[in-house]
DNA sequence: AGTGAAAGAATCACTTA
DNA sequence: TAAGTGATTCTTTCACT
């Protein structure tokens, strides 16, 4: 067990900066949070050890790659077994059209965000889900119509 | 107006590497795509001038950063003018806690995604939200407990 | 799409406060 | 323990083929 990271200021200001802009060099980054760009890189790896930084991602346009429809899906389930769990967890990983999903806890038991092409491809998704899914007692599915806001970078 | 980008299929393999590592050199690209180091970078290139490309992020893990509460706000709105919604959106990018924002069809006007520290910083910002945008006919909150797969990697 | 060169960046051993 | 220096290596970028 990995004692629980303490970031100081620097190592803020230094997410906050590569979270909205991982292209950033190290000589930009020590230009913005006064350092010289050993030390930023040391606190960066370190922090890449610690599980801080969960990684570098590429974003791409949705729309650009032929995938402008995004859906919600709520589910409630019948079966609440830690067996059922493991085995819808395993389905939706293997779904790549699944982007997140969440167990909630209220009246909607699973939400998930599916980006898919067109509404064929939203119903061939919906009947490859039901499928593999068994006791599901109710599906939701609300369609986006414009995405507002969009941002991967947390409020630090 | 840009043309409607063309992708190829190594186009396509390029976006699918870089998606999930945007740390790969365009060395180990190339390797990948059976290409030299140069098309690689020209295709990525392109594709960032097209805006097929968004952004290269940094993703970091919410619980580690203090940020570990994630909920889903669902907002049934009464009035629908163009203005009204002109100032929620402003009112929603000027809220770091809000990671996305969808504008829905159907029974739900609009669907959040918050992350914050816990209970009562969610409580400051549902206050927060309620007073900065009025003539709110209904919201919903639903808390999530565990995060079953999240990803930003498109199924291209 | 590839080659080869030039410029720029990351990485690290070592030094200093 | 944290930051800086300078050298090395790797990577990106680009003119030319």
């Amino acid at each position: 067990m990995a004692t629980a990271p303490e970031l100081d200021l620097t190592d803020r200001e230094i997410l906050r900066l590569i979270q909205r802009d991982a292209t950033l060099s190290l000589a930009a980054i020590a230009a913005e949070v006064g350092l010289t760009p050993t030390p930023c890189w040391k606190r960066i790896r370190r922090m890449e050890k610690e599980g801080v930084i969960a990684g570098r991602v590429t974003l791409l346009d949705p729309a650009r790659v032929g995938l402008p429809l995004s859906v919600f899906v709520a589910l409630e389930i019948g079966d609440h077994s830690a067996g059922w769990i493991e085995t819808f967890a395993q389905a939706v990983a293997a779904m790549p059209e699944v982007l997140e999903c969440w167990r909630m806890g209220g009246d909607v038991d699973y939400l998930l965000r599916v980006a898919v092409e067109d509404m064929p491809a939203y119903d061939a998704f919906y009947r490859r889900l039901t499928a593999a899914v068994p006791g599901l007692r109710n599906v939701t599915s609300r369609f986006a119509m414009e995405r507002v806001k969009g941002t991967t970078a947390l409020p630090i």
